[in-house]
DNA sequence: CGGCTGATTGCCT
DNA sequence: GGCAATCAGCCGA
């Protein structure tokens, strides 16, 4: 198939995924996450990505890499809450992160937003981001969150009554999706846990694994 | 292109 | 006090 990347966005009237969509384990979650629409319809006009990247984080006691491994505080609280909805998350003093709520209430489990290719309002996008080459605008957790206009004040929103949401519509096939270590994780980091959309260009660079050098490229390349 | 480093603040132990 | 689910800039090959 040689055809270029189909319409991707359309003026059609498009509807919320419902809660249930995220009231199931993360991984299915993070899974059907993989080439769906985020949607921010901002005061300067409506922001579109396609997601490309994702990474599944389960509090629920077993995953150490979860902001939420340690229990419930008031950064994390939203975690806790019923799924379908934000958590933004502050980080390195400077970014803010976004993240999927999922599951039950009490059971700890979000997705990572990591990274989407810009489909519709991308003037908006890249007066967020001035600096940003055109693939590097939404690549990356903080690249994302700042490219559709996300801060603190998003924090615990609704994902199934906007403003920001995500669309139903077409996902990916399993072939086109790939499971790697996460990105940016010292503990827990053999888990596959991050997911992704094959040969997309809008992947983020960061290596998966323990942040080190290889001695001699042992590491695999996606 | 790949690797390294400084920036900068809130949160948790 | 230490570190963090990161990024942009700079350097060398």
């Amino acid at each position: 198939m040689t055809a270029p990347t189909p319409s991707p966005w359309s003026d059609e009237e498009r509807e919320p995924l419902p809660r249930s969509f995220y009231e199931r384990p993360v991984l299915e979650v993070a899974r059907d996450l993989i080439g769906r629409l985020l949607v921010h319809d901002a005061p300067e006009g409506r922001a579109v990505v396609r997601l490309v990247e994702v990474e599944a984080y389960d509090g629920h006691g077993k995953d150490p890499a979860s902001h939420a491994f340690r229990g419930k505080t008031p950064r994390n609280a939203v975690m806790f809450g019923p799924a379908g909805h934000l958590y933004v998350y502050f980080t390195y003093g400077m970014h803010h992160c976004m993240n999927v709520v999922c599951a039950a209430p009490g059971i700890a489990q979000a997705v990572l937003l990591r990274a989407g290719e810009p489909v519709a309002g991308i003037e908006s996008i890249r007066a967020r981001r001035p600096a940003s080459r055109e693939r590097d605008l939404a690549r990356g957790p903080a690249r994302l969150t700042e490219a559709l206009g996300i801060g603190p004040w998003a924090n615990g929103a609704d994902l199934t009554t906007g403003p920001v949401w995500l669309a139903e519509g077409a996902g990916v096939a399993d072939a086109e999706v790939e499971w790697t270590g996460r990105v940016g994780v010292s503990n827990g980091a053999d888990r596959p846990w991050r997911v992704l959309l094959r040969s997309s260009p809008y992947v983020s660079p960061g290596r998966p694994g323990p942040a080190r050098r290889s001695p001699r490229g042992g590491q695999v390349r996606g």
